[in-house]
DNA sequence: GATTAATTGCGATCAGTGTTCGCTATTCTA
DNA sequence: TAGAATAGCGAACACTGATCGCAATTAATC
């Protein structure tokens, strides 16, 4: 009965012993991320990505044992955009705000992002970096390391639920507009009768964007709140 | 050209002309319901689905659009699981903690629910009537409607990682004890070479277990810094 | 340097998916 | 009773992720 490595980042790239690979783990994220910028993670597909590489959709399989795992290369890979030199390390509020700005522009630049299920299991090396960079920010902070983790994982969450809503907001505006007046109607029809008097107030001021300046405030609420006191 | 309504909750549920239908779209989502909690998310497939109400799957698409429509259906119907008797509007906090705590429990019973795109578009009916809850809790707090908005939707995600937290500890526990060695070797080999001495730190110390307690604490910190001061 | 064993690329194929088409049967409206 | 609208659905279509087995290539071993 032998273990054998399960995730990605605990199998070795390449064998030692046999005929080279054409690509390189990189490479294949590389061409699939392009994909998906362009057409959506559902323009992803095994084929689509070895037709991209010139090969056959069989090949992708001595890289990847799944689909599942080609799309985690792919999430490890835009996550390596997040430049963390930004950091100055004055003091751990801004530290993590300029965090939380990088991180939101990965998602502005790769919406397909949004789509791909919350990090779990095995986390990629620059998943395991931006963790890395996240606790250092806090380091004097005197918390519990694991109430660090938590507050990180709360942060995290914060940033892609408001790109998620800046993303289909821009999507919305652009194209959809038919759809737009019916979610209007369909609102102003659950509202008139009465029966929803609070959604109904909320409601009638105009909105707030979301843009980086929201996605700032909350943050500072939302850190504060879990990391201060 | 006809401007057709787009989301299922503005479509009719069923024609006033013709043969009556065979089913009602919340015996369809029962039973999707059913087959999600015994088999996950990925059971139900409109073969499946249509196999349990008796009948061939193309027509399924005489009640809803697409898969994912079907979907939609399944979690509005769990959401409206959610008792709001619990709420005794004593002060905003205590009945949005009840509130989340009531969700906890739908996230525990439906674990596929976090497989789920979170909620976007038109909200289903129950979803409006969890919204309209939230901000009649909030109704003596003042603060703009949107502010109100926005602080549910921070909460609502967080219930949701947290839940989503607690199911994958669940799992692991119960079988893939393997793979949760796996796991610790993939961190220990990571945090030996020294490269992440932040992460080492923070994981040195027992992890805090992930249960309604932890799930309070971090809701009373967030919402606390999102809308109190 | 020859042999062995491991490794790669991949054509062909499989089972399964969401969805559409065209038809029949039913049932309400006029 | 005639007509129109609707429901049910068998059969098919275009795709999908994944597997199998073979030939080609290369490193390690003797």
């Amino acid at each position: 009965m032998e273990t054998e490595p399960t995730s990605i980042w605990l199998r070795p790239a390449r064998g030692s012993r046999g005929r080279a690979p054409e690509h390189t783990r990189d490479g294949i994220a590389t061409v699939a991320v392009h994909l998906a910028d362009a057409d959506g993670l559902g323009a992803v597909t095994m084929r689509s990505v070895a037709q991209a590489l010139g090969g056959g959709s069989a090949s992708l399989y001595r890289y990847v044992e799944s689909r599942d795992e080609l799309v985690a290369l792919m999430v490890d890979q835009v996550n390596g955009e997040i430049d963390y030199t930004v950091l100055d390390h004055a003091d751990w509020l801004a530290d993590l705000l300029a965090l939380g700005g990088q991180s939101r522009g990965v998602y502005l630049r790769h919406p397909w992002l949004t789509d791909t299920p919350a990090a779990t299991g095995d986390l990629g090396p620059h998943a395991v970096a931006y963790l890395e960079h996240a606790l250092r920010a806090l380091r004097d902070l005197d918390v519990d390391g694991h109430r660090k983790l938590e507050a990180i994982g709360v942060f995290t969450a914060v940033v892609r639920l408001l790109a998620r809503t800046e993303i289909e907001q821009r999507g919305v505006e652009l194209q959809d507009r038919r759809r737009q007046l019916a979610a209007a109607a369909h609102l102003g029809h659950l509202l008139q009768d009465g029966a929803h008097p609070h959604l109904a107030a909320a409601l009638s001021a105009p909105p707030v964007e979301a843009d980086e300046d929201q996605t700032e405030r909350l943050l500072t609420r939302v850190l504060r709140g879990l990391l201060e006191r």
